[in-house]
RNA sequence: GCCCAGGUAGUGUAGUGGCCUAUCAUGUCGGCCUGUCACGCCGACGACUCGGAUUCAAAUUCCGACCUGGGCGCCA
């Protein structure tokens, strides 16, 4: 049995590790060969004269990432990176390596977005790559060990949908035997069904398609969505839930990845403060015109010069509440006396947003209202509108971006390096 | 979709009309080397995105196409 490179120390007296070859320095008499896997870096050690001759047929035959499975003694020397090695009795070469790379994954030197992307699987080798994986692992676990403890349901909706959830967005059509179809934008619909099914707080992590064609660095036309929604709660409770979660979450990363925070070069980590501050529209929108000498007007979106100068101004995360229910969509609850506001929330990093939920409205002829004033049609809602009738609790959620959370955890300046095989408005390839 | 900047060995770059038979690093191959850790030293290999135009002369200027990055819009 191999062990992981990480748990390899002088105390094991013999041991077996796999991985790839990372780098090898031949000193003539004196060779080195550092072996990766994706726990961490160990030397092999091969005193020429000293060692079998089979393993020096076999090194002979070893390129930069070929894949090896190595036997031998560890040592305890202080001059060795980690102060242990490992002198080999036997050396398997389990796969061998073409050259030349298409690519360096021990980054002598650097390598274009779109060169990595190209060759990805190499490109994730990378300690530093990996890390962001490992950590967008344990990110996964964590919302999901959180949620369930607070006695969420996770459930799975489809993502082959027969309308729009909202309008606006521009979806992917497919082909669905004789019907037209789409990618699903937002399981936003089906969760709200899950509060008809008396199923009271659910969750679901799951891929969301949109079809723009923006070309920026936090967007993508394949994302990966943490959606929540609960029963007889309001949009307060949902956000101090989602406060509460976003704490959670860097804690765990804190707690268990320090490893992986090291490698991508991260010495403070630190955990932000709850309460975050709740911003109402009118405020955000003010803040952003004293910043840019931008007019923004009531009822206007706030876009990416206002969202940088108030994310300035700010500093941490925040909310942006009270939202014009003019330019948020129709599931979003007014309130009862200002009906031009609803109980709609985004929230804020610094540099842009990660979530947006609501209150939802729960009352079907309100809904159906609303759904006209946004220029739909209610009949092409059907199957949503109906389980209003039949005893729809009062409900909220909230829908947030795991590669926007993971990109401004980590400061990753763009969302493609969040994500494995990114789908951009060019890129369906790997 | 709009605007801006780019496209030179496997990778990352220098080169803004002739000095380019194209720089440097890394890599690969060969040689030397027993403590490297960006190992060192010697030698070799390997590239101007495509099409058109201007010019005695184009990697370099112009036009078009394709591709890439960034900003904005739209959006989450």
């Amino acid at each position: 049995m191999h062990s992981p490179i990480k748990e390899v120390n002088p105390q094991s007296e013999s041991v077996e590790i796999v991985g790839w070859v990372h780098e090898i320095r031949d000193l003539g008499g004196l060779l080195f060969c550092l072996v990766r896997d994706r726990t961490g870096i160990l030397q092999v050690t091969i005193p020429k004269k000293k060692v079998s001759p089979i393993v020096q047929e076999v090194m002979k035959g070893v390129t930069r990432e070929s894949v090896v499975r190595i036997r031998g003694t560890v040592k305890a020397i202080e001059k060795a990176p980690g102060g242990r090695e490992l002198i080999p009795d036997n050396v398997e070469l389990l796969n061998s390596c073409e050259t030349p790379l298409p690519l360096d994954v021990v980054e002598k030197v650097s390598a274009d977005l779109d060169t990595r992307l190209d060759a990805r699987f190499l490109d994730i080798r990378k300690p530093r790559v990996t890390s962001i994986f490992l950590i967008r692992s344990a990110m996964m676990d964590a919302v999901q060990v959180y949620l369930f403890s607070r006695g969420f349901i996770h459930c799975t909706t489809p993502k082959i949908v027969a309308a729009a959830t909202e309008g606006g967005t521009e979806l992917f059509p497919i082909a669905y035997f004789e019907k037209e179809a789409f990618l699903n934008q937002s399981p936003q619909l089906y969760k709200q069904m899950m509060m008809a099914a008396g199923m009271e707080k659910v969750f679901e992590i799951g891929p969301i398609f949109r079809a723009e064609e923006h070309n920026t660095t936090k967007h993508l036309n394949e994302a990966t969505s943490i959606d929540v929604e609960v029963s007889f709660a309001d949009h307060r409770d949902v956000m101090a839930l989602l406060e509460s979660l976003i704490v959670h979450v860097y804690g765990q990363i804190r707690e268990q990845c320090s490893d992986q925070l090291a490698a991508l070069n991260i010495e403070e980590f630190p955990i932000p403060r709850i309460p975050f501050p709740r911003i109402p529209y009118e405020e955000a929108i003010g803040i952003a015109t004293a910043k840019t000498n931008e007019k923004i007007s009531f009822g206007d979106d706030i876009g990416t010069t206002a969202e940088k100068a108030i994310g300035d101004e700010i500093g941490e995360h925040y909310f942006i509440v009270d939202w014009p229910t003019a330019i948020k969509p129709y599931y979003a609850m007014p309130y009862e006396d200002q009906p031009h506001l609803c109980r709609a929330f985004d929230l804020m990093h610094p540099r842009m947003e990660l979530a947006s939920g609501a209150q939802r409205v729960h009352q079907y002829a309100l809904l159906v209202e609303q759904i006209r004033a946004k220029g739909l049609a209610p009949e092409g809602f059907e199957f949503y509108l109906n389980p209003f009738r039949y005893g729809m609790p009062p409900h909220a959620g909230w829908g947030l971006g795991a590669e926007r959370l993971l990109m401004t955890m980590l400061g990753l300046n763009n969302i493609r390096e969040a994500v494995l095989f990114p789908r951009d408005r060019h890129r369906l390839v790997p």
